[in-house]
DNA sequence: GTCAACTATTTGTCTAGGACAACTCGGGCA
DNA sequence: TGCCCGAGTTGTCCTAGACAAATAGTTGAC
C-alpha cells in the first residue's frame, strides 16, 4: 500500500480545513458525513478538533471521484477501499495506457526536467500546437494527476511538471499574434479554483484559430470578471474549472455571472469540473471537449464576418 | 456612494457562499462579525438565509484591503465608508513617483494591454534582462500592488498585468539556456504563498548569471522541497515571501527546513515579507536585495571553482 | 412496456451560539 | 533598545437542528 502509517511514530495528520482543501468536499459536508454515514471518523486533537490522517483523505478522494461518477454516498460511503477500488477502475479500463504518456511520466519520476522538456518539446513540433494540447498536454496532465491520487508522484515532482508546462505553453502562446476579425475572449477562474494549466490550453487552442485571448490568470471574482469583460468589450468569457470544485457552487457562480454579463456575450464553462455536469444551464455553454471552443470561435466569426 | 442600487428593482442579491466567494472571507467569519460589530447585517430571504447586497460586498473588499495594510477589524468595521476611504488612501506618498513608471499605470487602468507589452517588451531589450526586472518590473510590480491597495487599480486589472509580466519573464527566461560550472538552484514559496513573480524575477536575474533554476512554482510544503532538494541534488534553495505573509510563520518554516536540508544547501528567503525581518536567522540567508542573489552564485561558483 | 405524476428518501448547506487557541498590543522591566 | 507577560481581539472550530433541492421509488394511465 502506498500510503501505509504503520510507522507508528508521529503519524502527519490534518485538520479540517486541510482536508476541505485537499478534497474539495465542505466542512458541513465532512461533518454532516460523519454524523449520518460514520465515516470519515477522525481522532481528535488535544482541543477536541478533527484530526484526519492522510489514509482517510485517500478514501474521501476516491468517494469524490465515484460520487463525479454518478454514484451516491449512502451507497458507497461505508464500502471498504478493496470495493471501492473496483467500483472506480470498473468503467475507466476503457483505455489501453498511451505509451507515450507512459514515458513522460517516468520522465517525471526520475526528476529528469530537461530530458522531459526536450521529449515535449520535440511532440510539439510534431504535432503542431492544437493537436499537442488536445493529445498530449491534457492526456498527460490526467495521467499525472492520477499519478499523484495514487501517490505514485510526489507534490514536488507535480509541481515541476506544472511549472515546465506552463512555461513550454507560454512560450508556444506568445510566438503567435493574433490579427484580423478575431473575437475577444477573456480567460480565468473563479476564486479557489488555482489551477492554470487547462487555461493555458485552451488560450493555446484560441490564439491558433486567431482569437484575442484576453488571460486574467486565475482566481478572479465573479463581479471582476463582469467588469473585466465589459472594459475589454469581449465577445467571449472562457471559465475553467478542474475536478475538485464543487458542482453546485460552480453552477450558482455561473449563473451569477450570466446574469451580469450584457446577453451577447457568450459564456463558456470547461474543464474537468464541467464534465460531470448533466443540467442544461440556459446561456452557458458547457465545454466538454476542447476543440469545442475552436468551433465557438469559428462560428462567431461565421456569423459577425463583415463581408 | 459608490455603488448606488437605487434602482428600485429587484437588486441582485448574494447568499452566504457567493460572498465568501467574492470577498475572501469565510462565512464563519462572515457570521460571526455580523455577531459582533453588526457588519454586514444582510437582509434575510424566504428561507431566513443571509442575502447580502452589493453594496456590502464592496464595504467587505474595502476593509479587506485595509486588514492587509495592518488595520484590525474591530478597528475599522463600523466605519462609515468615507472614513474608510480616507484610511486606505492614506499611507501613500512617500517616494516621488517615476515617470516611466506613471506611463505603465496608466496603461494598466485603461486596459491598454498591447500596448503595455510592447513597452515593457522595449524596455527589457534597451535594459538588458537583469537591470529590467531589478529596476523596472520590482518596482512596477510595487506600484501596481499599492495602487491596488488605494482602489484605484482595479483586482482584474492588477490580475491582467501579472499575467502579461509573467508571459513575459518566462518568455525571457526560456530563451537562456545556462551551462557551465552552475550551482542548481531550487525556487519555490511555502504555502499559502501564491505570488510567482518575485519567483519568476529571481529565476530571470539567476539565469543570467549562468545558474541552473528548478522552478517549483508556488505553495510547496517544506517537506516537499527538502524531497526535491535531496532529488535535484541543488546546491541553493530560494524561498519568496510576499509583504502579507505573517512574519513568524516565515521564521517557523525557514527553520524547519534548514534542519531538513543538508548543512552544505544554502538556503535563501526575499521579498517583502523578509525585508522586514531584523534578526539574524543561523544559517538562512536573508535577501534584501535581488542583486544579492547574483552575488552568491557568484561566490558559490568561486568556491566550487574546479581549477 | 412506457411515460408522467406523486411521494419518500437522501443529501448538502444553512442556521445559532458557544468555546478556545493564536495572535496583537501595550506596559513594565532588564 | 530588546524581551516578556497579561489583557484584549479575532478567526476557526465545535454541536445539533432544520430544510430546500435533488434523486429514487411507486403508482396509475395509456
Amino acid at each position: 500500500m502506498a500510503h501505509d502509517t504503520k510507522d507508528g511514530a508521529a503519524t502527519i495528520l490534518f485538520n479540517i480545513s486541510a482536508v476541505e482543501r485537499e478534497t474539495g468536499l465542505s466542512k458541513d459536508t465532512l461533518r454532516v458525513w460523519e454524523r449520518r454515514y460514520d465515516f470519515p471518523h477522525p481522532v481528535r486533537d488535544d482541543n477536541g478538533d478533527r484530526a484526519y490522517t492522510t489514509g482517510q483523505i485517500a478514501k474521501l478522494r476516491l468517494i469524490k471521484r465515484l460520487l463525479d461518477q454518478g454514484h451516491r454516498p449512502g451507497k458507497i460511503i461505508g464500502l471498504d477501499d478493496e470495493h471501492l477500488e473496483r467500483l472506480v477502475t470498473e468503467p475507466a479500463g476503457d483505455q489501453p495506457p498511451r505509451q507515450d504518456i507512459a514515458v513522460y511520466i517516468r520522465l517525471v519520476r526520475s526528476h529528469q526536467a530537461l530530458e522531459l522538456r526536450r521529449h515535449l518539446s520535440q511532440a510539439m513540433a510534431r504535432q503542431g500546437l492544437q493537436k499537442f494540447v488536445v493529445d498530449t498536454v491534457a492526456p498527460l496532465t490526467r495521467a499525472v494527476g492520477e499519478a499523484w491520487m495514487r501517490g505514485e508522484i510526489a507534490v514536488f515532482e507535480e509541481h515541476l511538471y506544472t511549472e515546465l508546462m506552463e512555461g513550454l505553453l507560454r512560450n508556444a502562446i506568445t510566438a503567435l499574434q493574433p490579427q484580423g476579425n478575431a473575437p475577444r475572449v477573456l480567460l480565468t477562474s473563479l476564486p479557489n479554483e488555482p489551477h492554470n494549466l487547462g487555461l493555458l490550453m485552451v488560450e493555446a487552442m484560441l490564439t491558433v484559430e486567431n482569437a484575442l485571448c484576453i488571460p486574467l490568470g486565475t482566481e478572479t471574482p465573479v463581479t471582476e470578471i463582469a467588469q473585466a469583460a465589459q472594459a475589454h468589450r469581449v465577445d467571449m468569457v472562457a471559465l475553467s474549472f478542474s475536478s475538485a470544485y464543487p458542482e453546485s457552487k460552480a453552477i450558482d457562480a455561473l449563473r451569477e455571472l450570466r446574469s451580469l454579463l450584457p446577453d451577447s456575450t457568450l459564456l463558456c464553462a470547461g474543464g474537468a469540473g464541467i464534465a460531470r455536469i448533466r443540467r442544461r444551464l440556459d446561456g452557458i455553454q458547457l465545454i466538454i471537449e476542447l476543440e469545442k471552443m475552436c468551433e465557438l470561435v469559428r462560428q462567431w466569426r461565421a456569423e459577425h464576418s463583415s463581408y
